[in-house]
DNA sequence: CTTTTTATAGACCAGTGAGTCTATACAATC
DNA sequence: GATTGTATAGACTCACTGGTCTATAAAAAG
């Protein structure tokens, strides 16, 4: 069908036009007009695709998402070890490319609409489950069932407050103390594993490549 | 000044009224007229006080902060070692009192415009800061300069981080999971420590005795 | 080649929200 | 007691925003 062709690329596009203007312009600053201009159509043709404001954002999360989600699948299929697993999670969400203070702006607009929107809710908790279910796979071959779940927790915190710091004032942290942080974290609660540091050094290393910069 | 009583009173009133709203009704649905409602007056008199609702948000973060500022007063004062002065943040942060849904939501909220204001910016700059500040008089006296920033930035992260997953969804994450969240870290950061356990114990113990319930 | 569907835009509408203007009650000051 | 300043509210304005209605061009279908 042509017709959804062009209706998967106009979505598309206006789904990135929308968390581009989220980003500069903030949640309050985002108007359907605004997100129409910046991707050079006419507001009327953005809500021909969206129907109303509210999913024309939705789909902004989920597009803000998908890119993340192709980082961690990219890392993952690439990882042959438990710890190496755990790595491809952290050193996708740190990528150059995503982990921005731009980015970050766009993303903490959304969140902070959230709670008042079942709709990102669902998307969120999704979002949460994936990453949770991604590193407790990992960790279950690593510690027991519990600790597992309270180590795949922590690192899921963790990642999320130093989104969130990136994301609230320009200069604040940046990729290099953010990664910094998460082998403070990971060398406290997992001290002396030369495994664990080889699965570093190898998920870095693939994660330059594919990913050069 | 009767006039400045009468001030300080109402912007009080106001400030808290705006909170209050941020928390239920989010950044979007938090209208002037709303705030005005929630404190029984007319919209034109909130203006009055604070002249454009930018300020009046601004007071509002203020007003957020001003009561968790006391709480880590309360136990700080109390505090006669640095582990208990490390505690002492950390447990007022989870306080029964403020870490709720409802308050995490508001402080989602005004976190989202920061980018977008400077003025919220530099209020927000100052509680990070003071954090940090408390945080390093006590950990410089248990470890080396450099490590006392990296660990206190680590702490203050994953505070960022629990408090917006405590926002983020309704049944999401509690005090409790949220304080046994910090003790891993704690207990990874710092493994056999009794004198951290025993400050600990002192704090919670303070804490609950200040607060009950 | 006509008919129907899809894509796109322009004009318009209704609602809303921030902020102002005007007016009144009230307190303080002289 | 008159005057001045403060607190408060009601009516109003102006800008803007989400969304609809109407129109046209283009494409698909027949």
């Amino acid at each position: 069908m042509k017709r959804n062709k062009l209706w998967r690329l106009r979505t598309e596009e206006y789904s990135k036009a929308a968390f581009e203007t989220l980003s500069e312009e903030g949640l309050s600053g985002t108007t359907v007009e605004k997100v129409a201009k910046r991707a050079g159509v006419s507001k009327t043709n953005v809500l021909h695709y969206f129907g109303n404001k509210a999913r024309l954002l939705e789909m902004a999360l989920r597009y803000g998402n998908a890119d993340l989600a192709r980082e961690v699948s990219a890392l993952l299929i690439r990882s042959n070890t438990p710890w190496e697993r755990v790595y491809s999670v952290i050193e996708a969400n740190f990528s150059r490319q995503f982990f921005t203070p731009k980015i970050a702006h766009a993303w903490l607009s959304l969140l902070a609409e959230i709670p008042y929107n079942p709709s990102y809710q669902r998307i969120q908790t999704a979002i949460h489950q994936r990453m949770r279910s991604n590193l407790m796979h990992a960790l279950e071959q690593l510690a027991e069932r519990e600790r597992a779940e309270e180590v795949a927790l922590a690192i899921s915190v963790m990642i999320d407050g130093l989104w969130l710091r990136c994301g609230l004032h320009e200069g604040g942290i940046g990729r290099d103390t953010a990664l910094q942080q998460m082998e403070l974290l990971m060398e406290s609660l997992f001290p002396n594993s030369p495994e664990r540091l080889a699965a570093k050094a190898r998920i870095d290393e693939i994660q330059s490549i594919l990913n050069p910069g």
